[in-house]
DNA sequence: TTAGATGCAAATAGTTTGCATTTGT
DNA sequence: ACAAATGCAAACTATTTGCATCTAA
């Protein structure tokens, strides 16, 4: 029942002991391919078109099990209620998210390491990654913001 | 039924047209005196300790308007399903998480303003907040690591 | 073959809402 | 005095759990 061809991720999930199943892999292929941006229940949606028959309590376990291998990370931006799941790429992440229509807008540059550097002898920690992310409104959306109004 | 004295952050809640209530500073000093780092559980049961007919919808009440006013900012810790606040001292937010003991540190200087002044103009976005989170072991994770090996 | 994973549905957390009442200014 | 905020309880949403069944290795 091969699926398709098994991306780094799914391989690190394979070395780490556990079975490649159905779910897991589809959970993961979903993540990967929506740019690694997903509310929980965003991600059951769309696991859920995918494939109807996996059921919900697999998703937050495969969610779980994600998180400790490191494969995402869930971070508390804008929803107070729904953590916001992201994808840790290898060394560190940083982009874009535009708070009005979700885009990410990747960028390479973030010229942390200085900073890392300093951290890491001022506070005596040793650090192994980072997550960076703007928040703010793309192009296209500070225009549609000329018609303004939706405040609270 | 004068409180004490009232902290910057109440005053700011003044100065913003909201009206200090008992519950609201309540909740506020609960969060200041915590050192900033809670649950909205963990708030919820402390705030009942110190006057117990306040009701949970003020406390989220509070929060949500905390949040709006960025004197509180929902962040990861470590529990994937409640939201941490923590009390934003400036303008941004930014710490170093252990990823052994999920221990927050917290520092002051970024540095990323150039960053972000930078990205406005070349992708063309309109830039306001950002999150940053390094990732890396502790002073006391790095000795214990000695020991190595608690691995799942 | 079999331990590990699954799907389901019911249980549990966590958060929000409507509304009559109270309170800060 | 009166708009704003509250407390309550019920509604809602999000997540977890127990268990019989299934499946990857």
């Amino acid at each position: 029942m091969a699926h398709q061809a098994l991306s780094q991720r799914a391989l690190r999930l394979r070395d780490s002991g556990h079975k490649l199943t159905h779910a897991r892999l589809t959970v993961l292929d979903v993540i990967e391919r929506s740019g690694g941006h997903l509310t929980s229940t965003e991600l059951l949606e769309k696991v859920n078109a995918v494939d109807s028959t996996i059921g919900r309590a697999s998703v937050f376990r495969s969610l779980d099990l994600f998180t400790r291998l490191s494969i995402v990370r869930p971070t508390y931006i804008d929803s107070s209620v729904t953590p916001t799941y992201v994808l840790l790429p290898d060394g560190h992440h940083h982009h874009v998210i535009c708070t009005s229509c979700s885009r990410v807008i990747e960028f390479d540059e973030c010229g942390l390491q200085a900073l890392e550097h300093e951290l890491e002898q001022r506070l005596n920690v040793r650090l192994t990654g980072h997550l960076l992310e703007f928040y703010g409104l793309c192009a296209d959306c500070q225009n549609n913001t000329q018609r303004d109004n939706d405040e609270d």
